[in-house]
DNA sequence: TATTGTTATACTCTATAACTATA
DNA sequence: TATAGTTATAGAGTATAACAATA
């Protein structure tokens, strides 16, 4: 049966999960650095992969900036070519945005990049630990994946 | 045996996790916002929190904040009486940076915070899915904590 | 009246180059 | 000569309030 300490538990183990990934394998905030484009940006560009085409004020709720902020990120992002601006012919209040296929190549190779650090940094475990990983992730984010 | 093609398998899964965590579970760039402490201000305080008292430049390198910037930084959390600098002995260049008590008790609350959002988002899994968490995450730990 | 997106503006955070002091 | 930290300064990012257009 599950009780409140090991919900204690469980978040106190997933906290030092997150500090453990971040310290030692992959900090988003550092990935962010030294790209072509600044983090906020980037975010959005994250964002719209994962939900498809918002409006503008949705990517300013769930990304915590503010409203005002989004105009010059968008306009810079368009005048880049990462993304697209369209309106919603339902609500002509709402101008919708869409990333484009230099957006999802801009992606990828981040996403690439990222991957090929891990490798290099998980060859450093001896083979036990490989093979006890390899089993254990999958069921991790099958869980995870259920959340929200 | 563990091929290359485990390690791309276990480096894509990792990737997904941390998305997943940082998606679902918990954001530490969203966590950082609203905070009485601008981002890299609590970045600091993290730091010396894991390393003990560092050198202005540690610091800075570690996590990749110039060294002009760390000044005004420095400055700041004095003043607010987060931090306190004193000279290294052996070396006259060197300004050594300590967290104070308020800077743990103010770590202590951020991270209480964190931990009262997972077990909320932790309730919305079923008995099953958290037993099994229960038992995968500390195995995890050990693992990812062998790294670097 | 509420909401979407924008403008204007001031504030904070950041990056670069040049400087002082010590090694 | 190289390194630690600082100063000066320009640029980039952010938050707030007030506005126009639409619902």
């Amino acid at each position: 049966m599950v009780v409140t300490e090991d919900l204690n538990n469980i978040s106190n183990d997933l906290f030092t999960l997150l500090l453990y990934l971040s310290s030692r394998l992959l900090n988003p905030s550092i990935m962010l650095k030294g790209l072509a484009l600044p983090p906020s940006h980037v975010k959005v560009i994250f964002h719209l992969a994962k939900l498809g085409p918002c409006p503008v004020s949705q990517i300013a709720n769930h990304l915590i900036i503010s409203r005002p902020n989004m105009t010059p990120i968008i306009d810079k992002l368009i005048s880049e070519g990462y993304v697209d601006r369209y309106d919603d012919p339902n609500d002509r209040r709402i101008i919708m945005i869409k990333m484009t296929e230099k957006a999802h190549k801009f992606l990828h190779d981040v996403e690439s990049d990222a991957k090929a650090q891990l490798i290099e940094k998980l060859k450093l475990l001896e083979k036990d630990d490989l093979e006890k990983i390899k089993v254990i992730l999958p069921q991790l984010n099958d869980i995870v994946q259920k959340i929200k």
